[in-house]
DNA sequence: GTCTATAGATCGATAGAC
DNA sequence: GTCTATCGATCTATAGAC
């Protein structure tokens, strides 16, 4: 049936990317890991380079919309407070991602992180292009909480954060292991977020 | 001749490996860019993978003594402000990478951010292996400067002020072009840093 | 829609002449 | 140490039978 090849195929793929990275998934892989024929990908989604995208489009197209919606209803509050609030209302939206697919938080992140700095610029260019009105009313918001701080000085610390986000993301399956042998702390992907949340907020905020 | 071979295979080696990554860099587009023999390579590296490393080398070679140098004379002061003091310190030896090759800093940070989600481990181990001590240093004089800070706490504010890091300097190119472009700022590598370290020091401080 | 079979390209690595 | 030639493996993608 073609709805469950499909489907399969995404499971798959998306656990095998956020494994071992993009280019190091083949068809091959992905096909025999899914029990489908290797010539299904292409059927149904025309190139790997398209898997990819599809890939995160399932989750981007559950998340962005919860992030417009939270966006809306949130109250700005001034300072590294008003940030650390802003993030921990976005944290909600993450975790239910986790309702769609088994450790879909996990996945989607990781996946997130291997985009950015596996694929030469397609992601920034998919995520700008389908979701921007959702990242430009982030920014805007972000803004507003720090109306004080330049606009290229938040520009760069905007990034710095999100490396922290991503890098923390495709290392995460290491970091955990890390954490767990090292501080004997319980660690999944929420609690790795609750960590981040403060050093990304005081970062952005900056002195005060 | 055996070293300017060698030696040129390592500049156009990096100089790839920076711009495009290390899997989407084949030893013929090496070879050609240095314009050598193909077999050479292996000649000269016996494999792709120690070629990877002996490029990181060369940087950590001359950085890393000049790390240790500055630990040891750094006087700890606590809270961010010794956080910022001590990686603006580390600033110098990094600049210093500019004069063993043009552009030194920025090709030794982007090979690392790009090493650190692509080679899945090994480089991490090289380092660990290779320089373990040094960075043991490091850890050591950031906790000096935290003492209140859990050990697990900073053990995860460490990896987001990596992560923030490698992100960035794997991304730098197209962050100073948007930078440049919308900002009109002048950018290079050591603005980029310099707008880093508050960041970094700020979040790993956390909450005063 | 699913399969087999294979085209067509590219890769890292090496053998062997010079 | 450097070269040519090539091996063997792997990849994405597709043609064509069912």
């Amino acid at each position: 049936m073609a709805k469950e090849t499909k489907t399969s195929i995404l499971n798959a793929a998306e656990t095998l990317f956020a494994q071992q990275g993009y280019a190091h998934t083949s068809m091959r892989t992905i096909t025999t890991y899914a029990d489908v024929n290797l010539a299904s990908v292409n059927y149904h989604f025309g190139s790997k380079k398209n898997l990819i995208q599809q890939v995160l489009k399932r989750y981007f197209d559950i998340l962005m919309p919860q992030f417009d919606e939270v966006l809306h209803q949130f109250e700005v509050e001034k300072g590294a407070k008003g940030i650390e609030s802003l993030f921990l209302s976005l944290v909600s939206p993450m975790m239910t991602l986790s309702q769609v697919r088994p450790n879909g938080t996990e996945l989607f992140v990781q996946l997130l992180g291997r985009g950015y700095t596996e694929t030469q610029g397609h992601l920034r260019r998919f995520i700008m292009t389908s979701y921007g009105a959702t990242v430009a009313n982030l920014i805007a918001t972000i803004r507003r909480c720090l109306p004080d701080v330049n606009e290229d000085e938040l520009f760069w610390r905007m990034h710095f954060a999100l490396g922290s986000f991503v890098f923390s993301m495709a290392s995460s399956e290491a970091l955990t292991e890390i954490a767990q042998a090292d501080f004997d702390e319980q660690v999944d992907i929420k609690a790795v977020i609750m960590h981040m949340v403060p050093f990304v907020s005081y970062g952005i905020a900056g002195p005060k």
